[in-house]
DNA sequence: CTGTTAGCGCTTTCAC
DNA sequence: GTGAAAGCGCTAACAG
């Protein structure tokens, strides 16, 4: 089980030497040995082993064209939203012997652009998570190399979206039947596709139960600016907000808790992406995440492409649904003060 | 601002052509362009620029030794640990314009020496984050690339740690002064320097106040594992628990809701590493992390090794200070059974 | 200041 | 079944 003798890092070169045969050789026992003599192939193994010997990644893939690299890029590796993903992605990639990039591009499109070019002449494959590229930029890296997009529509580009359609329609009913009339939605960055499809759904599903519905849009999702949003949502006549991603519900929460307003008994929330469990006071309800799956998913996409099986226009759709817990009920009626015990999570 | 016009990845000779140079030219007008005319090095980069030429990373590695990578490899991604560290991390390699590649060990150390020799060859150093290799393997790998490790004390590797021992002791102190005569500790992975120095540094501090110290030990520290334990604290005569993590003290916490047993009044609970914020409820008292710091000294130490200025044997020792929040208060008398309404969120 | 010439370590025709 | 040689795209001495 010896891993060799450590030290310096020995070239094929050395390994042809010490077995007595030539590079070539060398190089097929560890790439093709099928076209080898099986004794010599056992031989070189074992000398290489014994050296310490390991093919050099780079050497082959400037050869071979052939990196074994894929770029995961997502916007914020600190939300809580992206290290499931990031995770299973990994273990996907890790399954093919693919070894990953990962960037961070802080919401930020220049940086992104930025990263991608930094990887792109040494992956095989790119995968953007949750993009803040314009849809043109994305077709122009596109074509340099293989890409799979998750959370981004782009036609022509094999994409996996996670859809909180189904789950924010789920969320406006249920604030329907508590008897909800007039909700506000806490936005996302303007440029992401999950706000924008939350949005819209939102909006049409309260169409439908004549609702009002205001908005709000802090500059970015996260714990401190749902806490900072309260005094506009609090300027609104809503009864519950509707907030893109957990991190700014749990923030609105600290807010109007900051303000003596008791959550659910005075006013209802909504989380999305379901990163916090039950760890909340009360627990959030809010729309499932699937996170894990999308970027399994995207990987096995990007990797198929590169296989040659052309992914064509694939877009995988991951439907989700409403995880009810203890932050919503019915809205506070004028002179009657109601009161929720905990109920037990769904 | 155009980037170029898409499509193919262009050669150097390509952009030497256009530009009526030598290959050598270009290479310099990119590399040190204050050896060239002024002038030149304009046309050069602006033809590039057109052609959407972008230097071969992986050719230049090849040439040079120097990869602009690093490896980042850490044992869990998703604990939320790690995702503020490798997000500093990020930054500052970023600010070299290094690459970053990203493994995960998955608490596994065979799995780790994999990445390791993945990676090996495409780096110019390893970060290693809380390896659970032995310190063998750690010296041997040490000789192939440079390395710098975080949470790991291995001689003659500099090492950044996060020393939990002052955060701990003041746990313990905090505990003593509530009254407990008799606490548990809710241990972490063996192999892991955080959870040997959080034992040793609880032991002695309890020895100093004469409490019995109890310990139980879960596989990995994650929300399940403290909820699987909570039989095994409850059958010790313990009064208070300190988890490995807060991951681990969340799981105690929902395990002892669920059998009816109010936290703080009738158990006290303790994690580490503060990564959640005041998120759970009651809203925990931990010892607080400097994860970020960490990732960020830890790359800064990998990179002025890479630029010769050998670091040695340095040691660099972050110290931590307990959060005291609302997890922790006087055991509960035999006789008096304690209730506390459900306070608002601290 | 700029061009020429060797490689970096590996894969890959093409011969034997 | 195995070896020899060319070349992946770039850099780094050398010359001039």
């Amino acid at each position: 089980m010896q891993h060799g003798a450590g030290g310096k890092t020995h070239t094929m070169a050395d390994v042809a030497k010490a077995a007595g045969v030539s590079k070539s050789t060398v190089s097929r026992a560890f790439t093709q040995p099928e076209r080898l003599g099986a004794e010599t192939v056992d031989r070189i193994v074992k000398i290489a082993q014994q050296l310490g010997y390991v093919p050099n990644h780079t050497a082959r893939a400037l050869s071979t064209g052939r990196h074994g690299n894929l770029a995961l890029i997502v916007s914020d590796v600190a939300n809580p939203f992206f290290p499931p993903l990031i995770r299973a992605a990994q273990l996907q990639a890790d399954r093919s012997d693919f070894c990953v990039f990962l960037g961070n591009s802080d919401e930020d499109p220049r940086q992104e652009d930025k990263l991608i070019d930094r990887f792109v002449t040494q992956v095989e494959g790119l995968l953007l998570v949750a993009s803040r590229l314009s849809a043109e930029r994305i077709v122009f890296h596109a074509k340099r190399r293989p890409m799979a997009l998750i959370n981004r529509d782009v036609a022509g580009i094999p994409r996996v979206l996670i859809d909180s359609t189904t789950g924010v329609r789920q969320a406006i009913d249920h604030l329907a039947d508590l008897g909800h009339k007039h909700i506000i939605y806490v936005s996302g960055p303007s440029s992401s596709w999950a706000n924008r499809q939350r949005r819209n759904a939102l909006k049409s599903a309260a169409r439908l139960h004549d609702m009002a519905v205001d908005v709000v849009s802090p500059h970015v999702p996260s714990y401190d600016s749902g806490r900072a949003v309260v005094p506009e949502i609090l300027a609104s006549k809503a009864t519950a907000a509707v907030a893109f991603d957990d991190l700014t519900a749990q923030g609105i929460m600290t807010g109007m808790a900051e303000r003596g307003i008791s959550i659910p008994d005075q006013f209802s929330v909504v989380g999305c992406d379901d990163v916090l469990g039950a760890a909340t006071y009360p627990s959030l309800t809010t729309v499932s995440n699937r996170s894990d799956e999308a970027g399994r998913a995207g990987v096995r996409l990007l990797l198929d492409m590169l296989n040659g099986h052309m992914a064509g226009d694939t877009r995988l759709v991951l439907d989700t649904h409403l995880v009810i817990r203890n932050t919503t009920a019915s809205p506070a009626r004028p002179g009657f003060h109601s009161r929720q015990a905990g109920t037990a999570i769904g």
